[in-house]
DNA sequence: GTAATTCCTCTAGTAACTAGAGGTTCAAGA
DNA sequence: TCTTGAACCTCTAGTTACTAGAGGAATTAC
């Protein structure tokens, strides 16, 4: 039986997000001592693992919980867990193109005026200047 | 003069969005009507478009406040902004190296078990198992 | 036995908005 | 001038995923 101390050592994950997880019902609530501190078995370890690799890669805990509920499901079931991976992925392949254009503008902006910025710096202007970007660009996320 | 719904139209920006910058002191507030509602001029509209082009930049609040308080400065003060620009641009590369590994972990997810997926799903294996990854990724942002 | 560490619950705070309730003002047409 | 509908007002509370701190109890190490 481990404490919550040990689990958050072995996982990385904090000790009150190991508690906040179990408040949203991501981890069931563990055995206590009879002095009311949390005991935890492997089976809790390895499902906080889980929610740590998922949220790692960027999956929003709702979808955590989906795959959660998908465990021993089979079958059709688990076209939903493909689902997420797919959504997942279409997700990250655009957040990835944003954020490469904003690279480009704020390369540019940084460059504006390397070392002579005597009385109007240009990177202010530019980060005013929406005009001189070079594409459009979504809100980042 | 212009209304808040102007503002918001021409800014993009939405208009209880506005009313939250101007709580947290972006914008300045405005005068009024004699029936109590806003009415911008000219700067204001600046200024929204100057937090906007921020914004989707990927500053914070607190940096975009950081550029603002600038406006006018001179000298050793545009350092600051340099700075901004520099720091947000590292962050930024930072954040598309870490996503480029996910996106290469996702693929492997993803096709882990395309199609044939009968009782135990590959995809959920892949979700639970850190130990596949290719490299170390930290938390994404 | 005692001291240090870890644990407990609870509240509140973070970023950056967004949504809704309940009510008022403005602008345009008849 | 009146009326109607859109736009505006303030205020509270909710969102996501945690994090921090207060005040106190339990556990562990020596």
């Amino acid at each position: 039986m481990y404490s919550i101390g040990y689990l958050s050592r072995h996982t990385g994950v904090k000790v009150p997000t190991i508690r906040f997880y179990e408040d949203k019902g991501l981890l069931p609530r563990p055995d206590r001592t009879a002095g009311n501190q949390r005991r935890y078995d492997d089976t809790a370890l390895k499902r906080l693992f889980f929610i740590r690799h998922c949220r790692d890669l960027g999956l929003p805990l709702a979808d955590v919980e989906g795959l959660l509920s998908l465990e021993g499901a089979s079958g059709g079931d688990l076209n939903q867990a493909h689902e997420i991976a797919g959504r997942q992925l279409a997700d990250l392949r655009d957040r990835i193109s944003r954020l490469r254009s904003l690279e480009a503008e704020l390369t540019r902006i940084s460059k504006a005026c390397d070392g002579k910025h005597d009385h109007v710096c240009a990177v202010l202007h530019a980060f005013g200047d929406h005009s001189e970007c070079a594409g459009p660009h979504a809100h980042s996320k």
